[in-house]
DNA sequence: TCACAGTACTGCAGGATGCAGTAAAGTCAA
DNA sequence: TTGACTTTACTGCATCCTGCAGTACTGTGA
């Protein structure tokens, strides 16, 4: 039977592999932890890679009994590492973000003005929770817990990322949530005050990417 | 036969059928460009969704001719309406950011140097053309020309997070494209003097979030 | 008139998810 | 030591979603 082909997620996985390796069961638990913010899988897919992986020779497969119970650990490959490198030389697929709260406020004339908070409130919420993870694990690095330290470059940089990420959200949110105090409902305004201010402040905006090394 | 599930999915179709009437494929080209930013969906599945709304009863389909060329419209319900409403008041999911670029970071010591900042590159060359996108259109509505008025106060707040957001972005690779010039190689760095400075930064950064309304 | 772009979709293979289910081993308390 | 509960370690299946190819007709400019 001829092998089903490579995605992102197999080479999400082949990475992981690439710094050890590791049995299914880990494989799903690390890549939910540490891939969450950058290639979130669902663990079923998760388990289903490696398989793949062992199809295209990229990754070696032995059965291992732990205390009487059967796991399979996975081993990446020559062929893996050099897969893994040259993946990483391919162009990146845009980013993507995909937000429930965003559409709502999109939509939110249908509905009322606390039901547009809530939303976006939850969606702070969950990015307050997220910043504190990540703050939690990465402020922790500096002692040298860092469970694969030689890494640890990779992590920080990372980590910057996602902490600006989920700080822009929270703030965001108040930023919203000023502007939607002001209306008196969530239907029919149009170009309220509030809005044209927000129209003539984008529009002053626009020198902050022309310094910037953009370029498409 | 049982009518398949309604999902977020199904809601993004039926909020822009809260507007006005849409043709099928109008409706894909409409979704594909207003939701592109908070619930990028596939146009295949955007000919899908009335389908199903049709069989739960929240719009109805006319066929029409144009030009001696068939079309279906879809046109929203009472019961569509309620269902929007309804929808609006439940929990919406956590945002989710699929970034193949950040990937490439986490695994950047399987590539080389330029490739990883490739990657980048790429990342912040989409997201300032998708600035671009975003604030030709609403620096556009202070005319009045938003296709429907009534609603420039939603597209005007939601713009703010787009623009915010590609700004993060392109700003933050010129960060980080800075901290990997400083890099002699990908692999092996762990706790450089850059990596330590940007753990202590993140530990001094932590009082941005308290002063928020965050709290879950 | 002829090529090419735009309108207006459908079918299908295969990738991805959620959920339920299986089963054995560890953990803690009555 | 027995029983309840959690953790480890997965698999199967229905359904969702995407990408791509294909169909077919209309409008536009050279």
């Amino acid at each position: 039977m001829v092998p089903s082909r490579l995605t992102t997620s197999s080479f999400a996985v082949l990475g992981l592999l690439a710094i050890r390796p590791w049995a299914g069961y880990e494989l799903t638990q690390q890549a939910t932890r540490s891939l969450r913010f950058a290639w979130p899988k669902s663990e079923r897919l998760l388990y289903a890679e490696p398989k793949k992986l062992v199809e295209h020779g990229l990754v070696t497969a032995q059965q291992e009994s732990v205390g009487g119970r059967n796991r399979t650990v996975y081993t990446i490959t020559d062929e893996g590492r050099d897969a893994l490198t040259t993946w990483l030389a391919t162009t990146p697929q845009p980013p993507v973000l995909e937000a429930e709260a965003l559409l709502r406020l999109l939509f939110a004339e249908n509905g009322s003005i606390d039901d547009l908070v809530a939303a976006l409130e939850d969606m702070a919420s969950d990015a307050a929770d997220q910043y504190e993870q990540v703050y939690a694990i990465n402020a922790g690095y500096l002692d040298g817990s860092h469970p694969f330290p030689e890494r640890v470059h990779l992590s920080a940089l990372f980590a910057t990322f996602q902490l600006e990420l989920f700080e822009l959200i929270v703030k965001w949110v108040d930023f919203a949530k000023a502007e939607i105090a002001t209306w008196p409902a969530t239907d029919g305004l149009g170009m309220t005050a509030g809005t044209e201010a927000i129209l003539e402040s984008i529009k002053q905006r626009r020198s902050v990417l022309e310094s910037s090394s953009g370029g498409g």
